[in-house]
DNA sequence: CTTTTGCACTCTTGACGCGAGAGTGCTAAA
DNA sequence: TTTAGCACTCTCGCGTCAAGAGTGCAAAAG
């Protein structure tokens, strides 16, 4: 008795030829009509020529199994986070997209002005080619060589100082001083510092800074000093790009299962809080290729009867971040994984080529 | 007969008073509970001693007027788009912002890094104090005075340039060039230009360009000429910075009026698509002062059961942009009304001081 | 002339019951 | 092992019903 309740692997060998046919076709035509599909219908379905008291029974294994649950008595059976577990890892056969569609995405990843755009477009692209919603992380800041660093006098004691990062990143950060410095002083500090830094990371030249400020008390150089106060201002708070950009949200309104407005609302304060959405991506990121969290599988109870398909992207063989599609966990996973994973491939070239 | 579906301008002198105390009533309790509001209701609510009978003739004449109207016969009464009009122009008592709140806006609004950042603080805090949605429109971009361009190259063939521009906007647009250039090359076009541009508008700018190209047939300065080729990339598309920041949608979600989820779906697209929004904030761009927009008065039937509250605000007595509160109509206007009011005021010191 | 009382009428809302339909589980037969 | 038969259960839509809220109107009261 106890046996039946313990969670346990499936071991696909274990498992009848049939009943995974079945399953698999169930899933099918669940993720389809969003109906508890019954014997009735299965039966007709499947090719084997089978009654539906037949496949009643298989399907009172599979929800020992606990790959199946009924909503009710008299409902058709439905997929447990289980048993879609088992569908995408084991029995899923992915489409090949056709020549449109990778066209399509091609052309909306084609290398443009900066990064930022270029992710928000990779975005737009992946709800409005799926339907649901898409998130793209912005790149993680751990490696921040400095390519440039360029001073602007704004006014009085305000300065506009520019950074250019690993060739494509490019920060303004505004800076208080407390007098006004001229032109040249600026041009002259500026000069100092892409001498003494750039190429280097970001972390290195905070330390290089501290550094410079010991030998300081000793050195009166004037340009000097006005370079490193500055840098200090400058460099010293990270402007942590920890994000993400999501579209599409609205195409979760259409999805049956959560049209509720509590539900809705739970999930759209998540995606504005963005931490719970980070965490989970962020799991994913140092996965090789597509990964696939169903339910509240991963913790997350705002993600119930949703699923979230990622992959990272990289440059280089670097992993910058992650980008996915999120949906109702009856999603058209044969479409949705190889979207998302050439999209990941194809934004990684797209960034590459950027360089 | 036909006078009465005319639609008729209320004279407030011609109204008795009395009717004018009891609709006030009546728009006040349901801006509180939401819930259409019967005779009886209003007798018990309202100071003067009278029977339901009454107010019952007293809301009879108030819907001929078209101010009030039932959503069934055994309903009570609600206020029409009319009569909410005349409640906020002429009824109304707005409420003044206790210190607590005024403080907290002056801390939200606190001049900070850059301009984004606060426009979406703003934002932010509009919805939140509020608890509807917040929306700041991006100043516009009519004058644009050059203050100082800059380039700095990326690789080989791509140059990043600089654009700061009012003494408090910065653009970084990336330009592709045919050939790579030295770092002295950049720094003298800069300098050229500056030296040419610095100060002018825009506008002006390219027309000035598009003049130096024809004189430069003749002259074959490298310099020059390169700054110009630069500068008719980097000047010549505008970054149309038209659009807004919108926060706290979900609030919306929460309103009962709204809570069904096609209209939400609606709703939210056309926040996404911006068009109609920003035709609507853009109207309001010269009123004086705070502007309401009931229901779908306006025209825009997604705004239906809508009202926006909004105002300009300005710097140096520029306007520069509108922002606003996105509610139900059934909405706390005398509340809402100088939030909105003192956040635009708020804002633009906040910019003004930024420079 | 204004206000109130009384009353009939209308409309929503929730509860209840009912029957149809769908699907199940079990048992016994093939 | 599969199937047929059958009783059982549950949802869903529909109509009914009573309660409650609010109205409009007419006649009485002030």
């Amino acid at each position: 008795m106890t046996l039946k309740t313990m969670p346990q692997k499936i071991d696909l060998n274990q498992m009848p030829e049939r009943s995974l046919h079945l399953f698999k076709l169930l899933v099918e035509r669940f993720i389809q009509d969003g109906q508890p599909v019954g014997s009735r219908t299965l039966a007709r379905d499947s090719d084997l020529d089978l009654s539906p008291a037949t496949i009643r029974n298989v399907m009172a294994d599979l929800e020992e199994m606990g790959l199946l649950l009924s909503p009710h008595t008299s409902a058709g059976r439905v997929p447990t986070v289980k048993g879609y577990r088992l569908f995408v890892d084991s029995l899923l056969r992915v489409h090949k997209l056709n020549e449109k569609e990778i066209e399509r995405i091609a052309e909306e990843l084609r290398p443009r002005q900066d990064m930022q755009s270029l992710l928000q477009r990779t975005s737009n692209m992946l709800s409005d080619i799926t339907s649901l919603a898409g998130i793209v992380m912005l790149p993680r800041q751990d490696q921040h060589a400095l390519k440039h660093v360029e001073f602007v006098s704004l006014s009085e004691n305000r300065i506009l100082v520019i950074l250019v990062i690993n060739d494509n990143q490019i920060q303004n950060r505004i800076i208080n001083t407390a007098r006004a410095y001229t032109f040249s002083e600026l041009q002259q500090a500026s000069n100092y510092l892409n001498q003494m830094f750039a190429g280097k990371d970001l972390s290195i030249i905070r330390a290089g800074i501290l550094n410079e400020l010991e030998k300081m008390k000793d050195n009166v150089n004037q340009i000097m000093q006005t370079a490193i106060e500055m840098a200090q201002q400058a460099f010293m708070k990270d402007a942590t790009g920890d994000d993400y950009v999501l579209a599409g949200q609205t195409n979760l309104m259409d999805v049956a299962e959560l049209c509720d407005v509590e539900r809705l609302k739970k999930l759209f304060n998540s995606f504005n809080q963005k931490r719970d959405i980070l965490h989970l991506l962020e799991q994913s990121i140092h996965a090789r290729g597509v990964q696939i969290f169903i339910g509240e599988e991963a913790g997350y109870d705002v993600l119930d009867n949703c699923s979230v398909v990622t992959s990272p992207y990289e440059v280089d063989g670097q992993i910058l971040g992650v980008l996915g599609v999120i949906g109702p966990t009856r999603m058209h996973y044969e479409r949705v994984i190889p979207i998302v994973d050439i999209t990941a491939k194809m934004l990684g070239s797209a960034l590459n080529s950027q360089n």
